[in-house]
DNA sequence: ATTTGTGAAACTACCATGGTTACATAATGA
DNA sequence: TCATTATGTAACCATGGTAGTTTCACAAAT
């Protein structure tokens, strides 16, 4: 989790923007100054994950599939994290030691717990309050 | 931070059940089941953090450089990440876009809080109370 | 049917990481 | 003083993940 939890973000914070009228990946593209094929891999998992929903054709694009005031960013960040990709995978410790043996499944307890509390706090902020922050901050 | 965290607390452990006596780097990649001169590039890392401290010679290995009920896992954790390893960097987005002017740094905000709430949860358990519970669930 | 735009595959380049070897340096003890 | 032990550190390779790019098939709208 790096660049890809920033421009999902970026992204979804400009379909909010954008008012219900569908973005195209070249229009995202633009203002976050990268590929549109990055962005439709982007969007991919965004859709996958419920986030967003896309339209071919003309005048197609992509649009939120629920309320910006309903879309956090721990729902954002769990789209955008593979399974076990903060979950530290210890290389296989030597079972004949007893904290070789027991330290891996305490270990993730106790992660667990503190990525628990990490999504908590992500999960106090809305795509909504992104855009209402922006917009009175650029005011 | 992936396996570089596990590694870390892994260590750790190994000297606060070691007693006080000094762990070679080849005693510790035993029970890691790695390589020592991987152990050693840890070892100086936690040094730096103040976790750990090194004897050189004969007779010599590493040491906690406190009591493990004084090192938590955010202790750890922040020895081993590097700065800016989280922060996400976003990819320099459009300035000529308002949303692209200012999304960074308010994400910046955001996830600055949100790993605040990682290390607090991670600032709750100690070394001690890992060996504690390994030694309660092994016995 | 043409145009517009997504979905998806294939490929390259790059960087971080783990892993490994080798060697200089420091401390200990005979 | 000298051999031994162990750290500190540099150099190097292999690997994997990621960003970036190109290309094309497919879907939808006029």
């Amino acid at each position: 989790m790096n660049t890809r939890f920033a421009v999902a973000v970026h992204i979804l914070t400009l379909l909010e923007a954008n008012a219900g009228k569908p973005a195209t990946s070249e229009w995202i593209a633009g203002s976050v100054d990268t590929n549109p094929a990055l962005i439709r891999r982007q969007l991919v998992q965004l859709a996958k994950a419920g986030l967003t929903r896309s339209q071919m054709g003309p005048g197609g694009g992509a649009l939120l599939a629920r309320p910006a005031d309903r879309i956090t960013l721990a729902d954002v960040y769990r789209a955008v994290t593979a399974e076990d990709d903060i979950l530290p995978i210890h290389p296989s410790p030597n079972p004949r030691c007893p904290i070789g043996r027991n330290i891996q499944t305490l270990l993730e307890e106790r992660i667990g717990a503190a990525e628990r509390a990490l999504e908590a706090e992500l999960g106090r902020t809305t795509i909504a309050d992104l855009t209402e922050t922006i917009s009175r901050r650029a005011g």
